[in-house]
DNA sequence: GAGTGGTCTAGACCACAAG
DNA sequence: TTGTGGTCTAGACCACTCT
């Protein structure tokens, strides 16, 4: 798809940059050269290189700091769950830190609505499903679906991290950077209430999420139903600014 | 609260500009100066100023492009709703374009648990009660609760307008810039399910909601109930950038 | 045609982290 | 002590909007 006029340098580098992580050129955690450096070999400045650098921080994939330098970023089990996990109690606003409970992982052939969810033509998935407990308490189901083309091997590791993103970045090299959920309340039917440990009807918090890799690919559906007496899932919302664009992968 | 290190001159200016914005200096839908000008008035160079511009124009308080300049940034009703209303079609993926069915408005003194939240020492709330609708069927209720002092007058112009912000910020010149939700599932009480033309017990999606304006006070309460059945509230996670702070009012 | 913001460059000085 | 990113400045050229 061609442009009237060309994208900017800054664009390009960025683009350019990216495409470095995706293709695990550049691994999370390692150091990138320098701004100088950087910009003698994409041809252009140190401050078009910056504006591509400081852009790239923002979007969660670099972290900068004097005297450090530029390092890709590696998913740690803290910040993903804060970023991903938005359940918080009503009384102190902290976390209901999800502890495992139970684990089941098998696979299976693709559903046809898995198949288009996902985009491509899948034809295995690998089911994980979750009891998560708070307290000795369980207050949340999870049904992960992940394509087995992508993890494949991932049931030799169970049982798996309790925090599943930063493990997908370290075995897989897939970093999980954005997700998009639906949110809906729903009774409790006998399969969710019993894993529960509550009365069929009580009323659950459904969330459907489709989470994105860098290369901007659906790379896990999630089903969760969760308890929401004592908590309750946080939404921050702003006025955002419509620019943000995700460069393609050059 | 003095700092070792001052401020740098963006920030500074950036603040001093978001001040203008708060006391209305500079009002919606206002042109502001050209960067030279802002820059000469600062006592910074045009670069400086342009990060402040720029930082502004990201939180949505400011327009820019190029030949028609810098403008406040005036609320309208279609942004607003995408900003603030989630809810979106389980099919079409579309906006439930929430029109009004009914609406009440009161006055009445604050609740202890009402004068807390405001983090003021507020006597008298306006209580706005809506029942929402959508291709003639109800699926939300809304109890809006508004500060006495802030919005004094506001039940002479009932009934109010479809979109409430743009009309906040028309009538008394605040603009509600950012909200945090808490969700919650929950059985529908015979108050609720009433309005709402469902049985008893009919599973909702609880939605509280603090809104702030620019100077970052709280100016509204509001808890809404949404039945779920074809649709569903929308969210995007991403790993954010922790730099996000609110410049406070020079 | 005049004026605006968007891009790009070049260079100076600083605080900070690491060896 | 060295090197890094963070801040700040100055100036050039361009595309776009409005009149």
């Amino acid at each position: 798809m061609e442009r009237l006029t060309a994208e900017p340098l800054y664009k390009r580098a960025e683009s350019a940059m990216v495409a470095r992580i995706v293709k695990r050129i550049w691994r999370p955690g390692m150091r990138l050269p320098n701004e100088f450096e950087l910009a003698a070999e994409f041809g252009v400045s140190q401050g078009t290189i910056r504006k591509a650098l400081v852009s790239m921080e923002r979007r969660g994939l670099l972290a900068r700091s004097p005297g450090r330098g530029t390092t890709v970023v590696k998913t740690t089990a803290e910040e993903s769950l804060f970023a991903f996990f938005r359940l918080r109690d009503d009384v102190s606003g902290n976390m209901t830190v999800p502890e495992p409970l139970s684990e089941r992982i098998s696979r299976r052939a693709a559903t046809r609505k898995e198949r288009t969810q996902f985009e491509t033509a899948e034809s295995d998935v690998y089911v994980l499903e979750r009891v998560r407990q708070h307290g000795g308490v369980p207050f949340a189901l999870e049904r992960m679906r992940l394509p087995a083309t992508l993890f494949k091997g991932i049931e030799d590791d169970a049982p798996l991290p309790n925090s599943l993103y930063p493990y997908l970045q370290e075995r897989f090299g897939i970093s999980v950077m954005v997700a998009e959920e639906g949110l809906s309340a729903v009774l409790g039917k006998e399969k969710e209430t019993r894993k529960l440990d509550v009365p069929v009807g009580t009323p659950l918090l459904k969330v459907e999420r489709r989470a994105r890799d860098l290369a901007h690919r659906i790379v896990e559906l999630r089903t969760s139903h969760f308890l929401t007496d004592g908590a309750s899932y946080r939404v921050d919302l702003a006025r955002s600014d419509p620019l943000s664009e995700v460069a393609g992968v050059t």
